[in-house]
DNA sequence: AACTATTTATAAGA
DNA sequence: TTCTTATAAATAGTT
């Protein structure tokens, strides 16, 4: 349009097609521009280089989603429908995913077991008496890691315990003199900072199990509709 | 452009407005089109005219859903979000209980107990073996009833056998006379009809357990990512 | 990115 | 609306 004539057709030399994108891309979002605020209108524009990049020109005063949900008003048209149906699919099958697993557990419960073949009853029953011991035994191990915690506590009162009444004895056996034993005495200071704690503890290592339907990790969880 | 320079600002007059509108539509879709041609882009444009009528260019070899994807896709956003809020938020709350039920499942295989506490620990043994015992009843009664079904089946056929025998002593006694104890016959025909998926049946009644993964009730679901 | 000869777009009038 | 046309604006090729 100016030095010369050109065809429309594409623009074989890469640099050339890139400059002539730039330029009349700056163009077009002009002219849209004028035509915003000749004309009162709403103008989008959308487009995409052929290396993929993208640029986009709105009217001020609007947004590219609101003209975008207008155009679709205005069409009758849907473009979210096969998103949104895509994700009611996804749904469904979480739903069903979500039905086998609690059926799942209700079997392991020992109930629902009316579909259940001979040969699945069998398994599930070795695997239940496998799954059992496997809990049995974390559950003596954790036992045992308290017991021998509550023992170890319990030596450190003894040792508190047995220091105080050495230094009782001194001082009933030297009433008036200066027992200057500072040592022991921060010994029990520093003891006393975990005392109480380690005390009550002692008192009720294991307190009797109120089992109200299973703890946190075990409780179910309502089916979505 | 023409004729005396315009400012750019509302024009005023509705029917100059009005063809100002049209023709410069047809200036920038001519644009635009020649844009995709000479620089081999793709263009969106969508239009509203002051009065709400809607008009809209797309380059050619593509449309308009596909660009608006892609500008999605290329922003990182999600103009839909907004309008399926409450899907998404459903499908998050069904994988996150998925994922619960998952965990429950695991923890009653005996797997991932480590974070579970000494008092979960007794209440889920507990159930565990009364479930194991509720199973280990549901498997004999099917057992007996498998067994008890097949020792009827042995009766009748044992039944069959003597009549059959009955029979060949009558015309090995008698080898030329006639037997006509048809009753007997139809009797044996009567039986005959389920007479080898019988003999079948008691000859394994109960075929070994090849437990392999524990039947089709008990699978476990692909995540859904 | 700036220049400029030319083409193209278009405002106003018909 | 469409055509015409004088003129403004855009831009291809060049620097």
């Amino acid at each position: 349009m100016a030095r010369g004539k050109i065809q429309i057709k594409l623009i074989e030399n890469s640099t050339n097609r890139q400059v002539t994108y730039s330029k009349r891309r700056n163009g077009l979002f002009k002219k849209a521009n004028e035509l915003t605020v000749l004309c009162d209108a709403r103008v989008s524009i959308i487009m995409f280089s052929s290396t993929g990049k993208l640029h986009e020109f709105i009217s001020p005063s609007t947004s590219t989603k609101q003209l975008i949900d207008q155009y679709q008003k205005t069409l009758g048209i849907d473009l979210w429908n096969t998103h949104y149906e895509k994700m009611q699919e996804q749904l469904k099958q979480l739903k069903e995913v979500n039905r086998n697993l609690r059926k799942e557990i209700r079997q392991r419960m020992g109930e629902c077991l009316n579909d259940v073949s001979i040969e699945d009853l069998r398994g599930l029953e070795q695997e239940m008496d496998s799954s059992v011991k496997l809990i049995r035994d974390r559950k003596y191990r954790v036992l045992n890691n308290q017991i021998d915690t509550s023992k170890k506590k319990v030596r450190n009162v003894k040792e508190i315990n047995k220091n105080l009444l050495h230094e009782l004895d001194a001082i009933n056996e030297d009433p008036y003199g200066l027992v200057d034993d500072g040592g022991d005495y921060d010994t029990i200071i520093g003891y006393q900072d975990g005392g109480p704690r380690i005390f009550a503890l002692s008192l009720q290592p294991n307190h009797p199990n109120l089992h109200s339907g299973g703890g946190s990790d075990l409780t179910t969880y309502p089916l979505l509709h």
